[in-house]
DNA sequence: GTTCCGATGTATCAGCCCGATACATCGCGC
DNA sequence: GCGCGATGTATCGGGCTGATACATCGGAAC
């Protein structure tokens, strides 16, 4: 359950919202919105849209650019059969909704998510890391008995990150919960770009989405 | 580079330093000893502990429990050439002791490493974790232009994230710093390795990253 | 006391996924 | 004109997982 392809394939669903593409820029797309959290090889997506095209949830369009143009691209746009899919899946809140596989992407289409199924991903998402919460601190008991203090570190840090996560799930939890009473006004509204804190941005130009 | 495999021969040939075991125990310890950071699975671990006997680095000693006993169980003990090649692994400090395939096993057997070679990874660690800050600022400043608040939240918290983790990295290297003003180690004080037979410890420099 | 069940133990295999690679064109600098 | 990196599609070997099979042991239930 929960694998990888089928996140890819919910993944590119969503992107093909947006507009048509090909699976190149699709790639691109994938691992920028995603940011450094994933990346998805060619070796997945080829497959994976084909595999759309065939269920009928895009169109294969092969463009051949007037005269001149060789170079191949074929653009994948999605059919209503694709949307009708997409919204299904959205809906999906079991947990592969909330694994770490999943997680995610899911919450990278919150925007198009039903509030109490952005609520039940979200609890589903910190209930399981409280599970490992667990499992750490009694790792870290178990490695207090031991006298070795570096794999002591690891865990109580592995310990604290996974709080830290827990942490912000509660906070996003309670934000729903605030906005969740009345019909939420769209999630953009209070979003009047700050002036940016900390990070000015600077120069750090170099970016490696690829190797 | 750096195959799961790799990963999974070092920490099974450090496990063995501390007692001679079989198979499942092992994978029991290594699962207690990475916590809930990682998990080995049969599939790896036997063709693993196969690949060492056969490489000289584990001798395979089948035990009948006396006279009732039928359940076989396969008991792995480390031989000279094994503790030879643990030392050598526990030297080798290239990226792959930093990345995240490697990196948390490399830590959990700092105890046994040289305060030279804990250094160097600390800091490749950290560089690394750098690269994966600037790819998220990058990120952050992307999504900011884009109106979508949730996949601007999974980016400054995953932005966060690795800033604490280097933060950490950062407060380690201090402490070994602190803990270590010169290049060369006190030799002899607390050195956990026994004198060293005719192997004492060849220098080792220079190891760039650059490939 | 016997029956059930979970832990202990070794071992294999289908199937998934990645990383590398191949092939081809374009646009740019120099 | 020539190299070189970006754009593009596509495939394949091989590593790794998760499931499964098989077998024994200790203890709890009743």
């Amino acid at each position: 359950m929960a694998k990888r392809s089928d996140v890819l394939e919910f993944a590119v669903l969503g992107l093909l919202h947006e507009a048509p593409m090909h699976g190149y820029e699709l790639r691109k797309r994938l691992n920028a919105t995603l940011g450094a959290l994933r990346a998805f090889s060619y070796g997945s997506l080829y497959p994976c849209l084909k595999q759309l095209a065939a269920s009928g949830f895009v169109t294969e369009q092969v463009e051949d650019s007037g005269t001149t143009g060789k170079r191949s691209r074929i653009v994948y746009q999605l059919t209503a059969d694709g949307k009708e899919h997409f919204a299904a899946l959205l809906d999906e809140s079991g947990p592969s909704a909330w694994d770490d596989e999943g997680f995610g992407v899911h919450f990278a289409f919150f925007g198009r998510t039903d509030a109490a199924t952005r609520l039940r991903i979200l609890e589903g998402r910190r209930s399981r890391l409280e599970e490992r919460v667990a499992g750490f601190r009694s790792a870290v008991s178990r490695s207090r008995e031991r006298v070795d203090s570096y794999t002591l570190a690891l865990h109580q840090h592995g310990l604290e990150s996974v709080e830290r996560e827990v942490r912000w799930l509660s906070e996003l939890i309670d934000d729903e919960r605030r906005s969740r009473p009345s019909q939420e006004p769209a999630a953009g509204t209070t979003d009047v770009r700050p002036p940016a804190s900390g990070t000015a941005t600077p120069p750090l130009r170099a970016r490696r989405e690829d190797h």
